[in-house]
DNA sequence: GCCATAAAGTTCGTATACTAACTTTATGGA
DNA sequence: TCCATAAAGTTAGTATACGAACTTTATGGC
């Protein structure tokens, strides 16, 4: 039990799922007013910030698979958040288009998120702050 | 477009998510032979442990939704790994006990967790593996 | 002893996430 | 040109995760 908890605080994927856990709980608290989830708002920030891009490219910056990325812009298209159109060059692929309402927030929800990851790393110092962000990226990439 | 890269690589929430997936991903492969996902997994180990634990118990450890735990419970009494037993004080209760077969892999799987562990964080320096948990136990606790 | 309240689990609905199988469209080689 | 192969998306199936509503059982105040 003890030793339980012991073994859980040393496994690194726990910690990693629980600290994002608790990120992603919080986070998700604040953009409730937009309407959007997490992972919906990523979708939309990247879409605001490059019209046109396609499923495949929008996986490869989010590193999602296509096909959890298929529901997500199924669901943001029927809700109107965006556009389909089809790629003139290529049948297969349909590029991605923000309407209005994305536009209209994107800014609003970008000054959101930097403002809660500083709140969310406030219990650290500066230095830390830079190390953490840097074994993660260390981990991921 | 590399402005939201950028803002990506900043964003805690990202980040943790990112190296959550990396690692839960990688994992999930290693318990593939024993037939058990991470959380199922978790579970386990945690009956192994202390056997009788309740499913509020549990939640409470591995810090986990109660509606998340009844499903995992749920399959793993299914599929032969634990048994439910009615509690003799409190009839809202029921007690986890772990069956013969998760006994048997219980150690197995504690070695292969934390060799796991260190394999995942072979790129950064015993310092850094000592920094990157504590930093992420003062985000969660 | 009775009733309001709380606690333990279950169920429902929604949203990730991933694998595997499939459809449609492009492309390259013979 | 024709065909094998690959690439882009969709769909189905499984497993987390969580909030909200609900059932069943305990408990505390009176």
């Amino acid at each position: 039990m003890d030793n339980l908890n012991d073994e859980l605080r040393d496994c690194s994927v726990f910690l990693l799922g629980k600290a994002y856990q608790r990120a992603h709980g919080e986070f998700k608290k604040l953009l409730e007013p937009f309407g959007l989830t997490n992972l919906q708002h990523l979708v939309i920030e990247a879409l605001v910030h490059e019209p046109g891009l396609t499923a495949g490219e929008l996986g490869r910056i989010l590193i999602l698979d296509k096909a959890t990325l298929s529901g997500v812009i199924q669901r943001l298209e029927e809700s109107g958040w965006l556009e389909k159109r089809a790629d003139g060059d290529d049948g297969r692929v349909q590029r991605l288009y923000p309407l209005e309402k994305s536009v209209e927030i994107a800014a609003e929800m970008a000054t959101a998120r930097k403002s809660f990851d500083r709140r969310f790393l406030s219990g650290l110092t500066p230095g830390e702050r830079s190390t953490f962000k840097r074994l993660l990226k260390e981990l991921i990439w």
